[in-house]
DNA sequence: CTCAGTGCAAAGGATTTGCATGCCG
DNA sequence: CGGCATGCAAATCCTTTGCACTGAG
């Protein structure tokens, strides 16, 4: 775990240094709470997660982490964006989104699953005249702790 | 084409009447709104489609099409939600989601692709124990628009 | 007639920004 | 030291809501 989360910093030291960006203290203990949950965070989980952190800053800070490629904003229903780390920075995943309470886990397919999908995709894109960068695939649905209230 | 629309109207006065509304001239108005669109809508979009809707009213019928059914809500990464008519009402597609000009257009799989994944997908959520209702696949990516300009 | 639907304008709420201060390089 | 990062509070902007009016049944 040690080694990991060594990789992790440096990797996002390394992608903010090229974007001429500091990695403040503000900044790591952004990274570290985005590691410690579990899915992508809402700003008021990560406040909640790190209350020395002021609400402007970690606005400021996503923004500036998204633009250098370190962490992804995403956008479900509810009026809340949340954040995770990058794909590249973590696994390629896909979201359990519950209807029922908003929040959002993580789950994987298997790689044969994700080839043959990709493949589709690419066909599918090149079709439209579109180009591709990423895929998305969400899950809807009621999550266990919904179900069991 | 006139018995599609017909078959529209019809389907969406039903859905409205099951929720105890009625399907007003606004209402109407707001759906051939949708149905002219090539993708999801926003609401700048749907008010410059047909200016003499309101928009505080096209929020409020938008809420109530899509509690009966009729209509969903999507939101991407722009600040703009968007909406469509719903599935069942058309047929079971795809967003290819424009990261510069922030456009949403349709798209679909084979339906072989769309098959395996449904597997894929059911056997993942039965993992996480969630109650899969429906999926959402998004391509990401440059339109063919932007990458001209 | 009655009550839901409409339109205007004002309010709400997540997000952004201005500005003075603190800290990294 | 110089400039970027920070934090507070005020401003923004999409969306929602209050209220009086209109129209459908």
């Amino acid at each position: 775990m040690a080694d990991v989360d060594f990789d992790l910093d440096q990797e996002v030291a390394d992608l903010l240094r090229r974007g001429d960006q500091r990695y403040t203290t503000g900044r790591r203990r952004l990274v570290a709470a985005l590691q410690a949950g579990e899915g992508p965070l809402t700003i008021t989980q990560i406040l909640e997660e790190d209350a020395s952190l002021a609400q402007s800053s970690v606005y400021r800070n996503l923004t500036i982490l998204e633009e250098v490629g370190a962490v992804t904003r995403i956008v479900t229903r509810d009026d809340f964006a949340r954040y995770e780390l990058a794909e590249h920075l973590t696994e390629h995943h896909h979201h359990l989104i519950c209807t029922t309470c908003g929040d959002v886990a993580d789950f994987s397919l298997t790689s044969a699953t994700e080839t043959s999908l990709d493949r589709a995709l690419r066909r599918a894109a090149e079709e439209a005249g579109f180009a591709a960068e990423a895929h998305r695939l969400d899950l809807l649905g009621v999550c266990a702790d919904c179900r069991a209230a």
